[in-house]
DNA sequence: CCGTGATCATAT
DNA sequence: ATATGATCACGG
């Protein structure tokens, strides 16, 4: 599939597939359904990104390079709510580069496109069904805040010092590897080496429920 | 081996 | 019920 010519050609893929299960774009696109997502915790996401034309190339880049924009689904409960935070993309514990400008946090979320996927565990997984898609940019607010929680966590960082969850208004920082073995270098708070867990961005459940309540909630 | 796609599992 | 920290499959 090739990749979508520009935005307006992703809505209109992303639209096609709105309200479809996830069944159904799996045959079309030679998936097989898992029982459950135990042990296929990406296979949501990497579905639709075939059914989009996106690279499966995993790189600190959106999805779509040359539209500059991410895709992320997002699993919703009945009501819409998600279920999960959301993974944004990793820190590099041994380069910290502090710059938001230039950082892939700043460019991933520049431009996204969210697409809620029915999630509730009572529902099996081929007959989760995708929500209407929402092209989404940062308001002048929310860019502030992110830009904030990042320079915060990273300047913490590149001290030296070590970052929990807790922090950050909306982006946190969490662990994120193939288990507690796998570690990285780091520099400590005296300059010197240590090994740490790799660590990523996370949007906070409470960021994606404000945002899809703000634009799919009817208001008076 | 590492980063991206994420969800799982447990403590609170 | 929710958040944090831990974990799994895959592509490159």
């Amino acid at each position: 599939m090739e990749p979508p010519r520009d935005e307006a050609d992703l809505s209109r893929r992303l639209g096609r597939l709105a309200g479809h299960r996830l069944s159904t774009i799996a045959a079309t696109h030679g998936f097989e359904v898992p029982v459950d997502l135990r042990r296929s915790k990406g296979w949501v996401g990497t579905l639709l990104e075939r059914a989009l034309g996106a690279t499966a190339a995993s790189r600190a880049e959106p999805d779509f390079p040359q539209l500059g924009i991410e895709l992320k689904t997002i699993p919703v409960d009945p009501r819409g709510r998600p279920l999960q935070s959301c993974f944004v993309s990793s820190l590099d514990l041994g380069a910290v580069d502090r710059r938001w400008e230039t950082s892939p946090v700043r460019k991933k979320l520049a431009r996204v496109a969210w697409v809620a996927v029915e999630a509730s565990p009572h529902i099996p997984l081929g007959e989760r069904r995708l929500g209407a898609a929402l092209l989404w940019s940062p308001s002048p607010r929310e860019h502030e805040t992110l830009r904030c929680d990042y320079e915060d966590i990273v300047e913490l960082i590149g001290e030296g010092f070590k970052v929990t969850a807790h922090r950050g208004t909306w982006l946190q920082l969490r662990p994120k590897g193939r288990n507690a073995a796998a570690l990285r270098w780091s520099i400590d708070e005296e300059g010197a080496p240590a090994r740490t867990a790799p660590r990523a961005f996370y949007l906070r459940r409470s960021f994606t429920a404000a945002l899809l309540e703000e634009n799919f909630t009817l208001r008076t």
